[in-house]
DNA sequence: GTACATTGTTAGTCGTTGCTAACAAAATTA
DNA sequence: TAATTTTGTTAGCAACGACTAACAATGTAC
């Protein structure tokens, strides 16, 4: 059994090689606030646990077992997030912190029970996936919305870097999953878009919001 | 802020002095199976901060302050075995180990969200008054079934000492809470009672078992 | 290709919360 | 009351997971 410590890291190497690739021990010394010689030691001992492989100046890998066990926390903490908001009203900008607690429960049974009262929900309320029993998790093909073009008609399917400010943000915006977005014009220097949803005609979105917003074509 | 470990001695000290009156640290020891020598260590840790009075070779006596900090633990112990009760499905013999992990959850919203998902129950579900959001927690006036009499009838309101084992036995027999019971008759040498309840016209419960019956009388 | 900046490691320390061994006080029993 | 048992304390130690200081390797820029 790992400690709550070590569930940390491996999520937290999980999280960061589903973002970027690679890990480096100064990546997940600032993701996780904890100074890198800390990091290091830890690193050894999951090693010798078999969960990472740990090479001195090399980047960091999850082994196959490490990767399982990040994924069934992270399954753990994406049904929280789907309970809270789906079965006691929370706002989806709400559900990280409590979640963040929740996911280091110990009882098989309660997550269970969980999965069946939301009926095995394939995505949390951000739009990630929640991985299955065995720790399979697939992304589906999204677009940045960043990438797309004027003129273009799409459905937002997901958020990244789900902080409380963006959510807010996008709720004060009324954005949501699933709202259908038109692409009016595209500003050539600052890479801002001019876009239309909903009741609202003409809303300026900044390149650094878009870069946040994952959306399927229409 | 106080720790986990933390958390976990001021609740046994809340317990063990509702349930027995006095708390010694040979009682604490035993009921959260840690030695003696860490136990006399942490008594002086919380008596620096004020939680607990502590004298050498002295009774341990919760603070003021200690006995509200340990009654809002027990709270969320209590509103979470209630919610898992009601609102996921659990038995009540299912929930103490999945509340014991949840109560220490820093969320005041969650909790709060559970309690008026609720209705703001009075009790748990094995019949344990919540402490209200500042601590106070009153017992009803209940009689353990041991001390009553022959042609009683009497209605079962709590059970004392919530192990699995106790609980699942209940389960087996079919008593719960509401359930009203009669008294027939009371064998000298042992203290068993002779019962009648539901479709159970002639059922022996043992004197240990009585013991644990918290009723309120007809 | 040297200089500098960044990244990573090693060594040693600290607080927390457990432990054992040894001793001391209090309670019980003869 | 003296002997014994139970309870409680003190002292010292260990694992865990954090830290700083110092040094080493790697990467970048001129």
């Amino acid at each position: 059994m790992n400690s709550l410590a070590e569930e940390n890291y491996l999520k937290a190497l999980f999280n960061i090689a589903d973002e970027k690739g690679e890990v480096n021990v100064n990546d997940l010394s600032k993701h996780l606030d904890i100074k890198m010689p800390t990091v290091t030691a830890m690193m050894k001992k999951l090693a010798t646990k078999n969960l990472v492989h740990y090479e001195a100046y090399k980047p960091l890998r999850l082994s196959v077992k490490g990767k399982k066990e990040a994924a069934l926390i992270i399954r753990k903490h994406r049904l929280t997030e789907m309970y809270l908001v789906e079965k006691m009203g929370f706002g989806w900008e709400e559900v990280h912190d409590i979640a963040e607690q929740i996911e280091h429960i110990k009882s098989p049974a309660f997550f269970e029970k969980m999965d069946a009262l939301l009926g095995f929900p394939q995505l949390d309320p951000h739009g990630s996936p929640i991985p299955d029993k065995n720790g399979k998790m697939v992304w589906k093909e999204y677009n940045k919305l960043s990438d797309c073009h004027s003129g273009d008609a799409v459905v937002v399917a997901a958020v990244i870097n789900t902080s409380d400010e963006f959510l807010k943000f996008l709720n004060t915006r009324d954005i949501y999953l699933g709202l259908t977005i038109k692409i009016q014009t595209i500003e050539a220097f600052d890479n801002s878009m001019q876009v239309s949803y909903g009741k609202r005609m003409t809303e300026m979105l900044s390149h650094t919001v878009c870069e946040r917003l994952l959306v399927e074509k229409i």
